[in-house]
RNA sequence: GUCCCCAUCGUCUAGUCGGCCUAGGACACCGCCCUUUCACGGCGGCAACACCGGUUCGAAUCCGGUUGGGGACGCCA
């Protein structure tokens, strides 16, 4: 059998890390068997959907890698497949119509649930045969009420449901529009499903799902419910946890491999693996293997990950991204990769990488008064300028020379290295931090250093 | 409320069908080392089988119950 999973989003909202990491899982599952992964768009609700909404769940998956397979299905245009469904059922007595109006339901359900017991449609319909013409109705499925729905879960294992707890569902609305259950279970049978990986959130739905597809004669897929995603205070994912749409990882400085790897790591393991690359994941996933119970979501544990890709990256692949989050040119500096190359290990995402990047394009504005106060004592200025004096003769600026240089001019002092690179540092970076000192100089390059070098040391003995 | 699911360190998890578990790894946290700053890195530490009963020579692992958490109960998907 050929392995065939789909990612079947309603456009209603953005997508958000509880739908990426089941995107992730549909799409592991099928890359594994070397299978194919489609996309559903499931825009029946014409009320809530857009294509605003469509394209942010498109460009998530781009981001994360996840490619599909075919050109996107959208639901809606479906629909004629969907009615022919509905009155196969009718015509085989599977399906009735109900004149219920809203009011009536609602009064029906509010008695049940002041009585104690779980609101579901009595039925009262079920057995009417009289076809009122004219007034509204909507279709309901004529559901089984003895027995027992299994639903073989490759997560959950087999999960019984008593047919009796399950109500006669509508199929299609009183304006002839199809409703979800009727529709997925019509467009994973004709897509050619063959796994349905989604999240638990739609087990309940199943076993009305399953008994659709025995009721038209289809065949019923694979199921899978993948735990849901939590928030760190245990309670389901909003906005007040921060991030919730994907993209909005992207713009805190997240690369997409850490997302990935962190999302594939919450709910399923191998041993005692952190680090995957994609072509391992595809190579180890296995649905069967994702544990069952919910997670929560651990931000430190990403940024752990997104600083483990961030080290590992080669400046080269970073360079755009970060481009992308710099607010000035990098035309009058160093190169942009040599840069990167010096930071990307001491930052722990994009922002921070690209923050630190400024100081190699401006000269600082200000200096740290603490650090100023912390490192410039007696004599740091001879050292200094010491150094400064002897950097000038330099017959070639780069980094060997200039670490050579300071070891000597510590020793020429008997001072230890910080007494003279903390100085230089602020003075070429403003503030107490940078690369190594030597490696900074020469990113810099001659002009651009002895020019902060000498200017700072100007303003700042001015100052005292 | 009813139905369904879940339950190992604070978090993610290992624990292949009971013994090798005085419960392993990772993140976080705390020390120490490295060090020209900040980081990285290295070493070490803290920390869990929800509870109660069974089954068994033996249970984190099997069974039952309790408690706790989550999900679903729409002419939304």
């Amino acid at each position: 059998m050929t392995v065939k999973t789909r990612f079947a989003p309603s456009p209603t909202g953005m997508l958000h890390i509880g739908g990426a990491r089941t995107a992730l899982y549909a799409w592991l599952h099928a890359r594994h068997h070397g299978g194919q992964f489609v996309l559903r768009i499931e825009d029946t609700d014409k009320e809530r959907s857009t294509d605003e909404a469509t394209q942010v769940i498109l460009d998530g998956l781009k981001w994360l890698g996840l490619n599909w397979d075919e050109a996107p299905t959208f639901q809606a245009e479906r629909i004629e497949k969907h009615k022919q469904a509905v009155q196969q059922l009718i015509n085989n007595d599977l399906a009735y119509r109900c004149y219920c109006s809203r009011e009536e339901l609602d009064d029906m359900r509010e008695a049940q649930r002041a009585a104690g017991q779980k609101p579901m449609y009595d039925g009262r319909c079920r057995h009417r045969h009289d076809e009122k013409t004219d007034q509204p109705f909507v279709i309901r499925f004529r559901s089984p009420t003895d027995g027992e729905t299994i639903v073989d879960d490759q997560v959950l294992g087999a999960v019984h449901f008593q047919n009796k707890e399950i109500d006669d569902l509508i199929l299609m609305r009183s304006d002839g529009s199809p409703t979800y259950n009727l529709a997925v279970v019509v467009d994973d049978a004709d897509m050619g499903i063959s796994h349905v990986i989604r999240g638990s959130d739609h087990l309940n739905n199943t076993p009305r799902q399953i008994q659709l597809y025995q009721a038209l004669n289809l065949t019923i897929p694979t199921f899978a419910h993948i735990p849901l995603i939590h928030g760190a205070d245990g309670a389901k994912m909003s906005k007040r946890h921060g991030a919730v749409a994907i993209t909005d990882y992207k713009k805190q400085g997240y690369l997409p491999d850490a997302v990935v790897n962190y999302l594939v790591r919450l709910g399923w393991s191998h041993g005692d693996e952190e680090i995957f690359s994609r072509q391992q994941l595809i190579e180890l996933f296995d649905v069967a293997q994702v544990g069952k119970s919910a997670s929560r979501f651990d931000t430190q544990k990403l940024d752990w990950l997104n600083a483990h890709y961030l080290h590992t990256s080669s400046a080269n692949a970073l360079c755009d991204v970060v481009q992308e989050q710099l607010d000035f040119s990098t035309s009058t500096g160093p190169e942009l990769t040599q840069v990167i190359a010096a930071l990307q290990e001491r930052s722990k995402n994009i922002l921070d990488l690209a923050a630190q990047a400024t100081m190699f394009y401006q000269a600082p504005a200000s200096y740290d008064a603490k650090a100023v106060k912390k490192n410039f004592k007696e004599g740091t200025t001879a050292f200094v300028e010491s150094y400064i004096e002897q950097a000038q003769r330099l017959p070639e600026w780069e980094k060997e020379a200039l670490h050579q240089l300071i070891s000597t001019t510590c020793e020429k002092f008997e001072i230890k290295m910080g007494k003279l690179a903390q100085p230089l540092r602020i003075l070429l970076a403003g503030v107490p931090v940078s690369p190594p000192i030597d490696l900074t100089l020469s990113l810099l390059g001659r002009e651009e250093s002895l020019q902060r070098l000498k200017q700072g040391l100007a303003q700042l003995s001015n100052a005292s």
